[in-house]
DNA sequence: AATGAATGAGTATTCATTCAT
DNA sequence: TATGAATGAATACTCATTCAT
């Protein structure tokens, strides 16, 4: 069955991902993908080096979807101001449930590139991209510290209970900018 | 050989940070922990009723002693300028090579608490105390939004591979707090 | 606490055929009687030479016990008739629930007697027993094949889902008996 | 090695019967079976989705291959006396040596199904089996009464030291069908 | 090009038993 | 006399990976 099944390979790393946002990359397995991407078990090292190659290949892609996303919410900011609440408005995004899948699969990445230099690489790349994307607005320090306080908003977001309320994040981002 | 060995139980409980610093929760193992311990396998689950009873007395720990660790740095502050330095200190601390440690040890047992409400109790706790020791010197919404700038530069300092400036945190700490 | 405690022995006893009844003999376990008794897992050892010796004492007991009941089925007959109505009453009570409690124990024993011949010399005791309770009322031979088939009654009353009638059973023990 | 061996399930699953006859249910583990069937250790969760699923398995196989002995017995009975002879065959060949693993393993069965309602699906397919092939021959109560008078001659068989006499058991069974 | 079967190394966990106290 | 701590051997089970087909 399934004798012609183009897109596999994009199937597997779309599951990947899924799975990765459900039980963490210590809980995936091939098995677990396979049965998930309803692929055969072979054909997961067919299509992939093994569980390294396979993992690396969806946290590129997750990466570069994100960093669209982050350059998505500054695209249509023209005025200092709009960028401004563009920083708001993308840590509304990261915090409100939506955003917590792509969230849980960026902590699991950085946990990963705090161990290997091969993940580093693809969490320095897209870390350029959001601080680039910042400092064509903002100072090289502000566009820094920014950036912390985006992750930290995201974060905590992320975990605490108590949700978060939108004016404390713009005033706090105010007081960054000087505005 | 060793029938007699006090303070076994705390020797696993220090191993297995030490452990999950290195290579992870995923990674640690009663094996791994036990050899590194120097017990024999099967005191692993006598000590522990299994590896989650493990883990959960492991973090608990470490959650105690970072908020300790946390606390200190405020301990001494006399003025809120003092408080102010501290927070810098503290993210200097948090980004150092010493801190990184501890880092990972917390970004590990975010992961937990994202997909496990018994481990979000330990983080619960911990934030709050972090959040209420920032309070003593700051309104509730600036405790808050330093905490978040907190977070984000201990982050940022142990995966990216430009050493953190201390002046740009300072300045953010500065403005933030409205110095 | 517990520095006295008599009976201890007695209430280990009791406890293994408990648990005997409930998991099996493969599923009882030192650990398992010593939380159900109350008492120190040491004390497993301390009073018993290990699992063998406890299994070996507790059915010793239990074959005694359900000698002396089987007995006392008979102990009232005055006359044949009243021998053959205690058959039948025989099965009845082995075949209710309350007897199947002391039916699963029996069986448990079979299995072991079946393959180790320390047990087999407790089941010939008692099997013995029986035999020699239905040969005061009954010829050697009609003995036998009543002891069968009260067996065969039980332990199919124990297993069927279909209630036992004991209109078939006196029908079967009148036929054997040559009433 | 071995790469290609077909008939590998089925070997796995003789060989469980095998050992459950010899060293019961209890005792049989995935490592026994896997050394004498001569697979890989992996290779018993790879065929089976576990022990049980393994047993049951095993268990389905022997029942019905003794369903169909039981049945074999009766198939060339073509009158009623030659059904009464195959009776008592059929408990001399349940006692017999040869019998004897068949019974062991049949009697580990019995207790699974006192206790899990899995295994008494076999065992209640199985006993309608037989009693419907008494019931070929005799009044649906008779039936019921040479079942049980069967199954505790067959039990008393396997356990007794004295052999059975096959007179008495031709008599009882003359007694019950009323011959 | 694709895969089902296979496997060895690994995992957590249970347990009867030993022994220092 | 009694026991809590300890341990080695065993258990079932998972899994990434290999390979014959």
């Amino acid at each position: 069955m399934r004798r012609h099944d183009p897109g596999r390979r994009d199937r597997i790393v779309k599951v990947t991902l899924d799975l990765i946002a459900e039980v963490g990359v210590a809980g995936v397995s091939h098995r677990g993908i396979a049965h998930r991407a309803d692929v055969p078990l072979g054909s997961m090292t067919y299509h992939f080096d093994g569980m390294d190659d396979l993992l690396r290949t969806a946290f590129a892609r997750f990466a570069e979807r994100f960093a669209a996303s982050y350059a998505a919410h500054f695209a249509e900011a023209r005025t200092r101001d709009e960028a401004i609440a563009a920083v708001v408005a993308l840590v509304r995004d990261l915090s409100a449930d939506a955003g917590m899948r792509d969230n849980i699969i960026a902590y699991e990445l950085y946990m990963l590139a705090a161990r290997d230099p091969a993940y580093r690489e693809i969490t320095g790349r897209w870390m350029a991209g959001s601080r680039s994307e910042l400092e064509r607005w903002f100072a090289p320090d502000v566009a820094r510290q920014l950036d912390a306080l985006i992750e930290g908003f995201a974060l905590h977001g992320a975990l605490d209970v108590a949700p978060l309320e939108l004016d404390v994040v713009a005033s706090a981002v105010s007081r960054l900018v000087g505005a």
